[in-house]
DNA sequence: CTGCGACTTCAAGTAAGCTTGAGGTCAAGC
DNA sequence: GCTTGACCTCAAGCTTACTTGAAGTCGCAG
């Protein structure tokens, strides 16, 4: 298998396929003619990858999993640690969603004519309360 | 109000600050021999600026809540139409991230010993279900 | 006069996960 | 023999919201 067809298996594109080889998430495959052959585990992996990716792993976490510590032999043992810790995560992350949604509920019923009456209006209603927490960007979307 | 002072009031640092002059979201207060003198409509500028980022807008969005279209004399009507598309990309997010955590309770559960094993298993797990739509990387947690 | 701290500008760096572009190679088909 | 398409490498670009660094200016205290 060529680096094409494995990408229109996975669903990924060659150049992904490349860039998971250069920070050496996928073993560099063997190469005929310059090409690299893969075979079906290394479709096996690019599954592995793309299931911990959307259960919301970074790379650098996909690949401490694929990396054992000493203590850690199974992979299912390290699948928890990791997994474990990416839960707290995420519900930080949906309760923070739902402070959002709070706010923009509240914005839903803003009724001002401009933006310093605006400002001044939320700064006043945030008078008093918590600063807001160095760097606290928190969520980010999607494009 | 120098920019020291100004910073501090707001919880934000003066480099941040700039940037925001710079891409256009704060208007360029007046200079005495070369520093910038803030009044307090610039703090109140800066709390509508921080509020909308914690209810989730991004910078380029906030720029153009401030800076009204033609019909859209209201502040008001903006934030109405702001909020309610991102309202609607909130929704998405948060269904997205109930969706990783029962991935997540699902890895909770794995007993691969190897990497081979746990990627074939992902593998068969996800035989015949719906491929990864292009590019759906919908979620991202702040470090 | 010197030193200090706060300020100035401008450019470049950061994170994450790729993509894109330039310039070159390779095998097969006509 | 030439074109085509898929592949190769390497470097740079993209996005967002800033930060960091270098080099210089300003006013005030001692």
């Amino acid at each position: 298998m060529q680096i094409g067809e494995i990408a229109a298996r996975s669903g990924l594109r060659p150049s992904a396929i490349r860039f998971y080889e250069q920070i050496g998430l996928l073993p560099a495959p063997a190469k005929a003619s310059g090409r690299r052959q893969y075979d079906s585990g290394a479709l096996s992996r690019l599954a592995l990858i793309q299931f911990a990716q959307s259960s919301g792993f970074r790379l650098a976490e996909v690949k401490e999993l694929f990396s054992p510590g000493v203590e850690e032999r199974a992979v299912s043992a390290r699948w928890k640690r990791l997994a474990s810790a990416k839960l707290g995560e995420l519900n930080a992350f949906i309760a923070r969603a739902r402070a959002m949604k709070r706010e923009l509920e509240l914005v839903m019923r803003c009724q001002c004519m401009d933006v310093e009456q605006c400002g001044r209006a939320i700064q006043r209603a945030l008078e008093g309360r918590e600063r807001p927490r160095k760097r606290s960007r928190a969520l980010m979307m999607s494009r």
